[in-house]
DNA sequence: ATTGATCCATGACGTTGGTCAAGTGCGCAC
DNA sequence: GTGCGCACTTGACCAACGTCATGGATCAAT
């Protein structure tokens, strides 16, 4: 039973913002509507495809299973962030597992209906791929800062990130839980607690699961410094 | 002016493969046919994106430039790919370079040819999401080498993923200049040098740009190792 | 208050890969 | 041939990060 805000939120998501009104009518109505609770999982890699999903509230990772064991998280997803579009409208097995990594409110779209409103209208189409457009747009980034910034430059990145201000100070919450956030930044723990303490020549406190950058620019000097 | 074994490429490419004959056709003949030198920039990452690219001959870079001035390889292209989809079909701005690495062939097809397509077929538009999401999954399938892989692990797999057979041995060709390689892996080309000779021990053997690999499986055995 | 669980910080140490510098082998122009 | 340039290799050294072990802080249950 989604709620107004919920619906709100989805009607605000990167995938539907661009629809017209009656299309978002329509897949609202066809949505299905579920709560996770911590730690549960969405799919595991290798499933066929059934539904595309929308975040409306929580944070959903993203990661894959590798030969030996270990887990790599490729991506980290909050409310108004959409995945699993390009999989699921080809039917075809996912290439990573998600897992709620808080208690989270999503919204899953049929495949098939979606399909049908695609074959219907064009445009929406191309709605889609703006959004998976944004998915490549973000891995290729991750890329770009795993190979040519050091685990420090990544940290402070993300910090900046999540406050969007750029300059004067802020103070962020950290979204999850540390492991998690070590994970996103293909570090291990205790590389980011040691970062963390690293980054207090540069203005940054760490206090619980806040952050509070005294001076955003030259965080952002830090990041950007040559070699 | 194309000849038939390079409209033969095109026709059997990723993108294409799926979509009805006549449609091939039409895309074919308003396509525009380029040929490339070595080192030539086909463009510039923030230039706005106005045709999509499908590589008919040779190998074509994507990178990005970092803050700091050093270049991180996000994909490196060839015969039968194609690249830029989502980017032309949005009218957006491309988040990479792509650059000649060798001379290379490829056809520019415009993005407003494409998009009408689209609009009158719908099925196009599910054929381009099924070529974007190969360029997902690949970007994701980097990210966790990168994250869950050493240097060496990465070149092995990298030296597996030229010869494609999956047991015995086998000889390949290295696509491209060891300095591409090292970056394409993100690795220095000092540390590609040294783990070429470290995977010595595995029967691997390196003569200009060949690789023998004796026994694939033993190999295999290596990338798969846990920690 | 005590126990245990969880999450995080810190220290000691090993390994990986980057950096810098020198050297080798090969192709090519003359 | 001789000389030069280029791509690659090798070695010595160092910084960054991972690993392993320990200990502190917080919270919930008893």
């Amino acid at each position: 039973m989604p709620n107004e805000l919920q619906k709100e939120i989805a009607r605000t998501s990167t995938l539907m913002r661009l629809l017209p009104e009656q299309h978002v009518e329509m897949l609202l109505s066809k949505a299905i509507w579920r709560h996770y609770d911590r730690d549960e999982t969405l799919f595991l890699q290798g499933e066929e495809a059934t539904a595309i999903h929308i975040v409306l509230d929580g944070w959903i990772k993203l990661y894959r299973v590798t030969a030996n064991g270990s887990e790599a998280v490729v991506s980290v997803f909050t409310r108004g962030d959409s995945f699993g579009e390009a999989v699921a409208l080809r039917n075809l097995t996912y290439p990573v597992s998600a897992q709620s990594v808080t208690a989270s409110e999503v919204m899953h779209i049929p495949a098939n209906v979606l399909v049908g409103l695609i074959l219907r209208d064009a445009q929406v189409g191309l709605s889609i791929l703006a959004s998976t457009f944004n998915h490549l747009h973000s891995l290729v980034a991750q890329l770009e800062q795993l190979k040519a910034q050091t685990a420090g430059q990544r940290v402070a990145e993300f910090l900046l990130n999540l406050g969007n201000s750029d300059s004067g100070s802020c103070r962020v919450t950290l979204p999850y839980d540390k492991v998690l956030i070590a994970g996103r930044l293909g570090i291990k723990p205790e590389s980011l607690s040691r970062a963390f303490s690293r980054l207090k020549a540069f203005g940054v406190e760490i206090d619980k699961n806040h952050a509070n950058i005294h001076n955003v620019k030259l965080l952002r000097n830090f990041v950007d410094a040559e070699k």
